[in-house]
DNA sequence: CTGAAAGCGCTTACAG
DNA sequence: CTGAAAGCGCTTACAG
């Protein structure tokens, strides 16, 4: 909208041998204020001020010359006196306290991540990335955060013991949470997927596909991902008469490597499971490539459906029926949501449906009879992310 | 360190029907301000300001009064108010121009971005994360970029006809890009691995193995990794005097279809050849997939060396031989260097050596006649990411 | 509809 | 070594 006035940046200039740039040598060049525009408008800057606001009423003629003059200037408001003078900001954290390499391994982050930078630009919100594995990290966060630099925090992987959280709420920062907030669901704002009937719909999807030993490795039991897939997975097992059997119950901690880890345990303990639920794709990704390593065909022998449907699940082998979170729905509400408790607003939960996706994984029985071709391989490359 | 004064978040209390919170409910609890702590301490709010900055001198006794009066009121500085007496914001934007498909695929945007992290942290910098793909936001990022939210930008993925850099070096925004800035190298920092060298060892490798039809999958060329890794693949060639064939080159996008797609052309027009350097792991793991579906062994018809070995590259099927670019010391020299040129400093251009990491995508000769096991996977797994 | 003025909370020469 | 004061550039009641 606004030009920013240009200056010759001297691009043809010979490199500079000194690496100091003599200070008098280039021309001051402030930019331009409000009082500037007000000189240049031929009104008070407290003028200017409300027509860049827009609150107030200001006369036609005085809002014209004010917008020439903000273009003959090329004036920009100085965003450090405004947050000053406002006491907002105008940005928000996007806060990761899980350890580093599940960012970057699970791809739900980096959608997340996307998402709410968008749904942040569009309100003109500016995204500051704070990644808090180690505990001085998580230290310098939390004086951060509550230091006024942000107007509140966008939390993605909170744990329920997380002391974190409750510094946060006790600073009186505005908080959303991405999933419930287990234990802080009175004072924090969140948005997740309705992680309980969406298991359900994967292990009614199971129990339809005629398996009767179906297992699930759920998520870290302090995460409501965790505890409330699980829930849905009992409710299916209970809703088809099937016996609950905690052999058939393991746990994983979101990667591929822990996903990995409980399907050898299923295997072990439980020889005779032919089907799994499990609670994340990129553990699913895991556990398919140790049936693959114990001979256990998929769909044939044992059938498999994730959670998430992040882009991870199309492109396994065999392709992973999963549970489709709408996660760009989510990052939209989640900004919807920080927006009101900046605003004032008290916190609400907000619950998303989901949608069971059904791919070779977990095929109905007619299908899934077809054999695979070839013997397992030894290194599954799908390890490689 | 300071500790923020608490006030009973009221977990307890039964959840909200009505959403409004009566503003006058609440104790307004202002946050102290420098005034606060020096009346506390008996001092000047000048000499506050002094032991916060730790610039001039204070005696020993005011110093211990101030630090007291701090710890006691839970003072936090207000960033806003710092910002605007000093002129600085205290943050660095990451700026991510390139389509937003890369940023989730190529695992060199997420270990940049995590090193550029903690990099700023340490500097107690706050990192902005700005996505700007499209042409609208590209525009807003201007506006933001250069109206002084930010101290200065890091680029992480520029092509050398972007206005967008030209803009930000007029508006005065201290700039430091990833790869060398084509056209910019006088006005802009920069830190790019020793790509020409690189390459050259991944080429001179390859000949070493005793290949003789070697051919290149570049970057764009309009990035200095393109032109830069294209420069040495021919300089290694012309070392061991072997013939330069433009047929043996083609181009990419960085991303895996465009090396796959590269690929495609490359045996479309030279069947005979018999190995690849390509300008970086994520294309080279598209080359082989397409080698895979081609029939053709790896290393056994074709070596192949890729560049990145960000982690991507050991676990492909062959694991692959690959240039290693240390990210997370470009990510450090970054941040050094966006410091520097916030302090007014001079641009300079850093370049950090390579180191050719072998594997079995290209072993000696004496190892790669190994023949690899079973027929080749018509939907190869590793397209998942 | 519009001005004059106070105030947001710091930093930083400038005198002591 | 330390105070008093100006200044950073806005927003926002408060009077007109």
């Amino acid at each position: 909208m606004t030009t920013i006035p240009g200056v010759a940046p001297g691009a043809g200039a010979p490199v500079p041998t000194r690496r100091i740039t003599p200070p008098d040598q280039v021309v001051p060049r402030k930019r331009p204020t409000i009082r500037d525009v007000a000189r240049e408008a031929g009104v008070s800057y407290a003028t200017v001020s409300r027509v860049l606001n827009g609150r107030d009423w200001v006369s036609p003629d005085a809002a014209q010359a004010v917008r020439a003059a903000i273009a003959r200037t090329g004036y920009t408001a100085n965003p450090h006196a405004r947050s000053l003078a406002t006491g907002r900001s105008g940005s928000i954290a996007f806060l990761l306290t899980e350890p580093q390499h599940l960012l970057f391994e699970d791809p739900n982050f980096s959608i997340l991540l996307r998402g709410v930078a968008e749904a942040l630009a569009q309100r003109e919100l500016t995204l500051v990335l704070m990644i808090a594995g180690t505990p001085d990290e998580r230290r310098r966060a939390l004086t951060y955060l509550s230091g006024g630099h942000v107007d509140g925090v966008l939390v993605v992987s909170s744990h329920s013991g997380d002391p974190l959280l409750e510094q946060l709420v006790s600073a009186d920062v505005p908080v959303v949470a991405c999933g419930r907030a287990l234990g802080h669901e009175q004072v924090i704002s969140s948005v997740a997927a309705d992680d309980c009937a969406g298991a359900r719909s994967a292990v009614a999807h199971l129990i339809a596909a005629g398996r009767r030993r179906i297992a699930t490795i759920t998520g870290p039991l302090d995460t409501s991902g965790g505890v409330d897939r699980l829930d849905g997975y009992r409710d299916a097992l209970r809703a088809a008469d099937l016996p609950l059997d905690d052999l058939l119950i393991t746990h994983g901690d979101w990667s591929r490597d822990g996903g990995a880890a409980a399907m050898r345990a299923l295997l072990d303990v439980a020889p005779d499971v032919d089907g799994v639920f499990v609670a994340s794709d990129l553990m699913a990704a895991g556990a398919l490539a140790v049936l693959r390593d114990a001979g256990r065909e998929v769909p044939g022998d044992v059938a498999v459906v994730g959670f998430d449907d992040s882009g991870l699940a199309a492109t396994l082998d065999p392709p992973l029926a999963t549970v489709r979170q709408p996660l760009e729905r989510i990052s939209d509400e989640m900004v919807r949501l920080i927006s009101e408790r900046v605003a004032g607003r008290a916190p609400v939960s907000v619950t998303i449906p989901t949608q069971l996706v059904v791919r070779a994984s977990a095929d109905l029985p007619a299908i899934s009879a077809r054999r695979r071709t070839g013997p397992p391989e030894p290194d599954h490359p799908n390890r490689a992310t």
